[in-house]
DNA sequence: TTTCATTATGTTATATTATTACATCAATAA
DNA sequence: TTATTGATGTAATAATATAACATAATGAAA
């Protein structure tokens, strides 16, 4: 199984989750001949700043933010890039949220299967062959064709669950 | 495997589907001791109207033409509606469309697994073990707990799958 | 290099989806 | 009746997303 949970829900030194996403989105677009512009990276970091979603009205406020005095980053700019990354798989969309995740393993082939958790918002992206062979499977009883996937589970990480748990024993 | 995917991709006699869908709901409604008022009830008969996922303001504006003679229904009343729908597992929200559909099994505990047709539009609901199973799986795993479940599968429903092999025949 | 075509970005406006806030009305219970 | 609660009406607005068109940057061809 394909998955950064480990990463997603404990802390740990996100610099390299967002230098190594950084990376391979400067490879993948050098080899697919599209321009990972300087915009298209900032807001690729922007998303990267952490394992939550965010929402797109988000990213605009932080790039507004962070970027030299004063310049605004326009809606329509972050949605255009938005669209970019997703296109190139180098982020996904959490529908039930509207909001936008980096991918951890952009390029390599694999299904939306999205791991969110409702109490601390990180959501972690994994890929299983048994959950994917299940949807196949399921959908064929309906002879229907699965051409693509989008699976959002709601429940606690385990950091989440050890705090939980601990909130019940006081 | 419970599923409407007979019913939802194949021509058929669509009002049974609806009075079957409003039985249930007064039946539940009644035992649940909440009230599915005339207005809650042709929410549900408007989104019942097809196997087709409906927009809220779709909704919006096909009960502000069925209504009597000049009869606004506003965004707010629906919404609310819409509210009390899901809230009753009458209905389901279709969050990579942001629309909404009718339940065909409410009451009974199943998970959201939704076959969309990108051709035609309709939808089915499934309800698998095998993939509540391979979702659970998966998630503890990563030692997650998972407490609700959203799948929504996009690609081709049989007849649409039919009609494409047939247009590659031509 | 200059020109052209293409792609990316800036900007204004607006579409679409959803909610807030508050007034009014209906149903139920004391 | 009269509180009380729940449901609906209405106006305004928030949040998310896109359209349309102008301008700028980039890469390719002459």
């Amino acid at each position: 199984m394909l998955t950064n949970s480990r990463l997603a829900y404990h802390s740990h030194d996100h610099k390299r989750c967002v230098s190594a996403a950084l990376t391979q989105a400067k490879t993948l677009c050098d080899n697919s001949h599209v321009r990972l512009t300087p915009i298209r990276e900032a807001v690729l970091r922007t998303i990267w700043a952490s394992h939550r979603p965010l929402g797109a009205y988000d990213i605009v406020d932080q790039m507004t933010l962070s970027a030299a005095s004063g310049k605004r980053i326009l809606a329509p700019t972050v949605y255009r890039c938005i669209e970019f990354l997703l296109e190139q798989g180098l982020i996904h969309r959490i529908a039930t949220l509207n909001a936008y995740i980096g991918c951890p393993f952009p390029g390599s082939n694999h299904s939306d299967f999205f791991l969110i958790c409702r109490e601390c918002g990180s959501a972690a992206e994994c890929s299983a062959d048994q959950l994917n062979i299940a949807v196949v499977q399921t959908a064929k009883r309906a002879h229907f064709k699965v051409e693509s996937q989008h699976i959002e589970i709601v429940g606690l990480c385990p950091e989440c669950q050890d705090k939980n748990q601990q909130g019940c024993l006081e």
